[in-house]
DNA sequence: AAACCTTATTATATAATTATAAAAATTATT
DNA sequence: AATAATTTTTATAATTATATAATAAGGTTT
């Protein structure tokens, strides 16, 4: 077994990601050599992740089902079914959970179906402890907003989730709550056409209590701020159908 | 160099994709190495990405902040900067395109540098180019919503239902609700004979209060804008009946 | 080919939608 | 509590889409 143990590396990393949120990342392991599966499971739990280890891939797929699983670390060659065969299985069943396949195969053709069976990282043993937590981290960050790094950008926007500041071209501009969580409703889905229904329920979090008008000045304040003489045309009217930052 | 040379394997693929559309995954390429930074481009071009090149890190910002770019691809070892440094650098930028990481080097310690710099994903040289694709394909699934997702295309037309954009033989289109509600309507019963009275129930949502001539109009009018020049009959009328898409 | 019917085309009025401004209402700050 | 800041509502103006009407063009039937 060619694993570098490693302790605590991420202790500071994650701190924000974790703390107070009281979500950790839950990650679900099947791995049939029982000293690697625990070894995992040790080190990640220690990284601040929730993690569950299976032997094989019985009720796996009835708790991605049930639960909100962040990353399936999957093994390839499990007793009884070969675990990308198994993937393949659970995408055809719809779940979406994000793949880090491990194996001890390294033939090219082999890689590519893992891929093509669903799966979104791949890394072949013996391999570096440490890095299987940074490609780990790395999905994360690009699955979950709520562990996403603090900063969102379009063009010359700039929002800062932590201190809740918007830059344009380089400027600081004074942006509100409400015109904040608006803009990055639309920074989220840039290009998509977001209507009134939505955007009173994901940004006011309540689309009964107000009604359609309330958006429209919101969205006009807001384009005031980021676009004052009008001349970067970002928030576009889609008549009868709601807005669109392009 | 080491790389398997790769044609067209996506081409199924990622066919809806692409098509005509214009709005194909934008993939940059910082890489020093002429010959393999064209192999990419060729390569990445005939998969159907949209592939900008680069041979040094220069301009590299200011493309990554005025356009939507869905990866970047950057070589490590490059003249001047070390890419692991430019990538962190536009991580303080804000700037949260997914990075994959091209280098030579093979010691963990870099690698875990670059993951720690803000990369997404890391392949070393001498690679399989296949892979690289798989991995490409890999992150888009994750970052962006799927390309051909809400996509209504029949020939050169192409609806986007999030954007509620039409293009039409590649070029974007402006249509109004009406007439986007009616073409979707068309293409979803392609080579059908609809009747005024089908459309306006469907379409207009009431076929009471309005009367059969208001269908004709707005036929006339979808007709000039999806085929100006009359040469395309995409919509033919059935005399007696209504129109029928063919 | 004339009479009749259906559809295409064009122009205009109107209804629907959105922008803007200002006034209340709410919330936060001093 | 008073003031300031923010947000919602209301009122009105501006804009846009499109339904209607009027007319032209094209088929069909006799």
């Amino acid at each position: 077994m060619d694993v570098v143990v490693f302790y605590g590396y991420f202790d500071k990393i994650l701190e924000i990601d974790t703390k107070g949120c009281g979500l950790s990342p839950k990650i679900v392991i099947v791995e049939d050599e029982e000293d690697l599966l625990d070894l995992l499971e040790y080190n990640l739990t220690k990284e601040g992740y929730e993690v569950i280890g299976f032997l094989n891939t019985k009720n796996v797929l009835q708790l991605l089902e049930e639960e909100d699983v962040d990353i399936l670390i999957m093994d390839r060659n499990l007793p009884g079914i070969e675990g990308s065969e198994f993937v393949k299985e659970i995408r055809e069943e719809g779940i979406s959970v994000p793949v880090i396949f491990l194996s001890a195969k390294v033939s090219d053709s082999e890689i590519e179906e893992g891929f093509l069976r669903g799966g979104d990282d791949y890394i072949t043993k013996p391999f570096n402890i440490k890095e299987l937590f940074l490609r780990i981290r790395a999905m994360l960050k690009r699955t979950k907003k709520r562990y996403n790094e603090g900063k969102l950008s379009y063009r010359d926007l700039i929002l800062d989730k932590s201190t809740r500041e918007l830059s344009v071209d380089g400027k600081v501009v004074d942006i509100t709550k409400l015109e904040f969580d608006l803009l990055s409703e639309f920074i989220l889905n840039k290009n998509s056409v977001l209507d009134r229904d939505y955007l009173l329920e994901n940004v006011w979090g309540d689309s009964q209590t107000y009604q359609y008008k309330t958006v429209n000045v919101a969205i006009n304040r807001l384009k005031e701020k980021i676009d004052s003489d009008k001349s970067k045309n970002y928030i576009e009217t889609v008549r009868g159908v709601g807005y669109k930052l392009c």
